[in-house]
Formats: structure tokens, sequence, C-alpha cells
DNA sequence: ACCTGAACACCGTTCAAGT
DNA sequence: ACCTGAACACCGTTCAAGT
């Protein structure tokens, strides 16, 4: 890649994180473009789609996904605290840019998506956490980690485009959380 | 109101329905009024946001959620297999049109919505099929009829924005359902 | 009063012309 | 090889001109 290539393909990441954080994922093309430097055409070439650039843009806030569910599943907390609080870090996280979690949930299991491996990420991690209650039988056996993370997205994507509160979250991922284990202490 | 001016009417909500129906709830508005025989500018006079049109479509199919959840509560089911029915019931209605869940759930407890009347008959409906539970001590306490809705509603949206199969409808409603239920038989 | 449809605005996407 | 930005397409919305 020839030295201005590289350049502005650098600036536009960093003006689209910006753009993105201010105005959402579904903010116009253009205004990248135009605060970057660079012709729409340049946008084009570096990023064919615009989830192209949402999974790059992504890839730099999805790393600390691991960390944190490994961080939940070495915690020893009880099951209904353990779930709460990688479930909330979940939608914290795919919530970061208004449209987010239509995004990534609209992109779960759906091979075909550039922000596939994302998703994928995600959905691992969730299954480790889910793994390691399901060792203790405290786990309902009859759904996979693929659909709890449409679940929790679903959650995400109402609290997003509604504009909803934290406390209608959480008491819409307890609810969840007591219909995924197995019986209430 | 004009001869024509209610010819017109008619024809457009007529029309909208087919085309909401086969487009979803975002087909283009111009195919909408070319379709019904008149100008953009009749259309908007009718019905000034989309949003109006939308609620005066959606008003047809609505009047039969209070018949349905009345059923449900004269059915004497049992708790688990009432609610699966409803919520089932629930989310075919909202789901009858592409983009349905998201424009109905994103405008519940939403009052200043033009389709916030409908919302609140969904809600009203959903307050007697739960209430006859609370009643009998089968529910739990700390979510209102508002947030059930939320819950269920956002079920529907991840499915109709990802064409999920009704198999994954019924799982993530199963999670849910044991969610809200006190205890486990 | 109501209707028409041309006109404007906005934004995504392409491509001929440049370097 | 890469970049630019004018041009095109699409669609929502308005409004001057008609009846």
């Amino acid at each position: 890649m020839r030295a201005d290539a590289l350049k502005n393909h650098e600036k536009i990441l960093e003006v689209a994180a910006q753009v993105f954080s201010e105005r959402g994922l579904d903010a116009p093309i253009d205004d990248i473009a135009t605060r970057a430097g660079v012709g729409a055409g340049t946008l084009y070439r570096h990023f064919p789609t615009r989830d192209d650039l949402i999974d790059a843009v992504v890839k730099s806030w999805m790393n600390q996904v691991d960390a944190t569910a490994d961080d939940v599943v070495a915690s020893d907390l009880p099951p209904r605290e353990a779930l709460l609080s990688w479930f909330d870090a979940y939608v914290t996280r795919i919530s970061r840019n208004k449209g987010g979690p239509a995004k990534i949930t609209g992109a779960m299991g759906n091979a075909d998506s550039p922000i596939y491996t994302k998703c994928e990420t995600l959905r691992a991690a969730n299954e480790r956490v889910l793994g390691s209650l399901r060792e203790r039988g405290e786990l309902r056996s009859d759904i996979d980690s693929l659909e709890v993370c449409r679940l929790v997205g679903a959650v995400a994507v109402v609290a997003d485009q509604g504009g909803l509160p934290p406390e209608s979250v959480r008491s819409m991922l307890n609810v969840v959380i007591d219909g995924l284990l197995n019986s209430p202490s």
C-alpha cells in the first residue's frame, strides 16, 4: 500500500470512530469523508460498504470482551450476580454507539455479514460464561449461546432505540437471568 | 370533507396496507401515492408523517388484541401455557408487517408518538393477562406490564430484523416466561 | 378546499479525469 | 496506484399553479 493510501486509511478510521460516536452508526458517510479530508470515492475504495467501515471501527473496542468474560468466570460470584455482571457488560459494550445493538445483534449467526467475526468473539465469550454455569448444573439446557446473545442483544436494541434508562435494562435482564437459571435459590 | 378528499383518503389507506404488507413499514411513500393514483402532496395532506399513516393502517388489525387477551384469561390454561399463548399472539400481531416490531416497541410508553394509542391497547391487554396471574401469586412483582411489553417486543424486533424462524422466537419466549413466573412447577 | 407534479434537499454510490 | 469531486440515482417533502 502506498504511503498516502495508508495515511488516508488511518485518518478515515480515526474520524469514523469519532463521527460514529457523535451521530451513531447511521451517520452520513460523506461527513466522515469530508472531515477526514478525502473524497467520497477514496472512502469507498478503502471501505466498499458501511459495514466494512463499522467492522474496522468496532474491532478496537471489541477485544476487551474476552478479558471481561474471563474475569466473570474467575470471580466465583453466585450465578445470578455473575450473569448480571456479564450481561450488563455485554449490553454496555454493544451499545457504545447508537445503532450498535441492532447492527451487531442483526449479524449474530449470519456468516455473510462483514462484522461476523466480531459477533463470533462475543458469542464465544458468552459461551465461556454460560459453560461455567452449565458445568454446575445451574443453567437450563434447552437454549444455546447464540440464542442467549440474541435475547440479551434484543434488550440492548430496544433500550438503544427507545433511549431507555439503565434501570429499565437491569430489570429486563433480571427476568432473562431468572429464565436462564434452573431453579431460584 | 369533500367527496373526492374522502375517496382519496380511503384509497390511500387501502393501498398503504397493501404496500406495507409487501415491502414493510419503511416502503417508499411515493410508491403508495403513485399506486393510489394521487400526487405526493395529497398523501402528505392526509397523513403529514409516515407514523400518522402507519397509525391509521395498524388500527384495522389491532382491535382483535383485546379478544385474544380475554380468551387467554378465560382459558384456565396453566400459567406457562397461558403466557406462551399470549406472547406468541403478541409477537405475531406486531410482526405482521416488516418493521412493525421496531415501530411499535419503540413507541411503547412514548406518549408523543402518533401510534401511542395502539401501544396502549396492547399494554392494557397485556396487563389483563398478567393481572390474572398476579392475583394467584404466580408472577414476580418487580416488573410492570410496560417493561414486559418491551421485553417481548424486543424478541419480536430481533426476530423481524434477522428473519429468525418461529422456533427461535419460541425458545426466547420460554426463557422470558420462566423469568416472569415465581417458581417453576 | 383540494389536487397535481415539478422542484428542492439530502445522501449514497459511481466514474471520468487527474496526479 | 490512488485520489478527486462532479454527476447520477433515489427518496422524502414542499409549494406554486391549477381545478
